[in-house]
DNA sequence: TTTTAACTTTCGTACGTACTATTAATTATA
DNA sequence: TATAATTAATAGTACGTACGAAAGTTAAAA
């Protein structure tokens, strides 16, 4: 009646209830049960795996058995394998292939991704980071919303954390929460957009950038570090800046307006993005300026659109899919790591920018260019 | 990473998911399946094993093992707002959109959204299908995978019937199951794609359809149709048929091809998507042929790539997020009528294809339009 | 026909071996 | 000193064998 298998589980049990074995306590590995008893390792595990079934152990591949917090599983919190995903906007072209790329890893590793969106809106944000709050979620990432600028929001993200739900945010993130994060290092993308057209001759470029996101601002940070760097002056009516409200309009016309001035036409256009690039192209085309024959532009995120034009876009690189991969790898990781010890910050991943050249873009002048060409290094991305 | 006994576990959970085993009903053996699955008994106790400690099982010893009853402990489902969505590719151009209209109507009415993929493959279907059969949710939206076949997961849909999980399917859908659906009428749209050329004079039109999709097979159906309803006869080297596996080499390949062979070059292009017309213009910039002044080209589904171009696509409307928007709606009823009395069938919605017109087409030839001008009405959609 | 006993099937317990995957600790290397 | 490579420890998977315990089946005996 009462099997080996049976004595050693009753015996590991009565530990726990007398306190012998406390929450996380390490338990001897199984080869030491199997002296201490004087069984075989089947009848160890057989012990051991019934326990941990009935939650009064838990088990890590590699390093051991532990005694579980029994004080947690209590509150009756189901297996929990949601994660969540919050965007600005869900059908930005970038995006998708970030959570395609997330989804593949989680769904791979049994989670189910929730999708939310902010469409770039605090009082939306505020919204979902309740949902998430109140439902049952064992992580988050978070692609946040107006992050040039610090959210009203952060308390919540802060109970977020008090709640041991771990986070990370994706392509930008609030300096005041200091969270494990995944970006591009885009103050160096916008440095090598423009530093690119500046080895290529060019003199008097056009910067047009949306800043009320991080990226964008890191971006025109870059801009003007490149002009900087290479002392050449900024002419400030040629740095654009829009946002996400008039993102459709004002690029456009702020460009027509400068293009139709009498002011001389610029060389060079560096642009937040492909999409962007893809919409001036028309601006100038209805002007019959070709590219790369009379102005040469820059875009940013190697999306599908740069191959799809008639030409063919010279362009930042955006790991895009990977990018929301690693997300994903990082927060399991995460989501791993909170139950055991102390161990906790993961290491954020910055991802360096690199240029991908096409035929958007061309020499122009004759400039010394012998005299920049590996005059300087770059001075971004030392740290 | 999947072990024997994971297989073997997972293909009885399926079996009982399928409704292939009811409760109560005995299992083979633990010596039968040892034959059935060519593995050791201790494997196969490992997967049955598990399988009781989850509930779908119970063993009895001397007599068998059993399909455990679980429609009582379900009984108790905590109140449930989560709403899956299956797409076949979350990065597909039109996807996107489509998720965002739901997201939108579904986050206002209190649900979540979660995203599943399924890479138009039927595994990773099936998948998906047992996750939400398992989990808790309020009911389904389904684009399905190879839709112009079969799916071997039929009677995993049965299921989701049998389980009272409402579900819509939208773009496609299996016609064995008579879902309720959100589709365009693809057959209408191939129709006018092909009439505005021939209205235009085009006499020699190539077509280039996906084709292990409904809506592809159905858009070739009625480019056939117009050219039957026009009696013009139809070069059948001039179909050109895909599917997801080749769909970045097969149709440039093939149009290559047709291109540089020594018969005559066509005056129009019929494309599945818009997407596909891109790729296209590249192959006819590198011969020298211009749009719209050689060749005439109509795409599909309106999408932002239709005017990224510097040629302007004529193409077909897709209402995507609007489709995703009522798609939400419908399913949302459904799931309210679930409750209810025998109120059942929902309607289906069929959008009505409607033709943009923009710079890619233009007329050729001299024929007599006149004459064909308003002699026939559009034979489809009268049903 | 009923009862009993023997036999068979089935799951349960228990031993052993071997290899893999993951983690942690140690050592070597820069 | 910090980093990389190696090694050792630990749990996971998988094969095998053997016998016990409970249930079901069959056949003989009352």
């Amino acid at each position: 009646m009462t099997s080996k298998y049976q004595v050693i589980k009753q015996a590991i049990k009565s530990k726990i209830l007398e306190g012998t074995l406390a929450p996380h306590q390490k338990l001897s590995s199984e080869n030491d049960m199997i002296k201490e008893y004087g069984v075989s390792r089947h009848t160890v595990r057989l012990a051991i795996g019934e326990l941990a079934n009935e939650g009064w152990l838990y088990k890590v591949q590699g390093s051991g058995t532990y005694c579980a917090d029994r004080s947690k599983t209590k509150s009756l919190r189901q297996p929990n394998n949601n994660i969540a995903i919050i965007t600005t906007y869900i059908s930005e072209y970038i995006f998708p292939s970030i959570i395609r790329g997330a989804e593949s890893y989680l769904s791979k590793h049994g989670y189910n991704v929730t999708i939310f969106n902010t469409n770039n809106d605090y009082n939306q944000e505020k919204q979902v980071l309740e949902i998430i709050l109140t439902g049952n979620y064992a992580g988050v990432i978070i692609e946040p919303t107006k992050s040039s600028s610090a959210s009203p929001n952060l308390h919540l993200y802060l109970s977020l954390e008090r709640e041991m739900i771990p986070y990370l945010m994706i392509n930008a993130f609030y300096h005041e929460l200091e969270p494990t994060t995944i970006v591009l290092d885009d103050e160096k993308g916008g440095f090598i957009q423009a530093e690119h057209l500046i080895k290529l001759g060019h003199r008097d470029i056009v910067a047009i950038f949306k800043t009320d996101d991080m990226q964008g601002s890191k971006r025109l940070k870059g801009f003007i570090k490149a002009h900087r760097m290479y002392d050449i002056p900024i002419n400030t009516s040629n740095i654009i800046s829009y946002n996400t409200q008039n993102r459709y309009s004002k690029p456009v016309e702020k460009l027509e307006a400068l293009l139709d001035s009498n002011m001389q036409t610029p060389t060079g256009i560096v642009c937040y993005n492909d999409q962007l690039v893809l919409e001036l192209l028309d601006v100038l085309r209805k002007r019959d300026l070709q590219v790369p024959r009379d102005i040469s532009i820059v875009g940013y995120d190697d999306s599908s659109l740069s191959e799809v034009s008639e030409v063919k876009l010279t362009t930042v690189k955006h790991p895009k899919s990977k990018m929301g991969y690693e997300a994903a790898q990082l927060l399991v990781e995460m989501i791993k790591n909170r139950n055991g010890s102390g161990k906790k910050s993961t290491e954020s991943i910055v991802y360096e920018p690199e240029l991908f050249i096409r035929t958007s873009t061309k020499r122009v002048g004759k400039f010394q260019e012998e005299l920049l060409e590996g005059k300087f290094e770059s001075p971004i991305g030392s740290k």
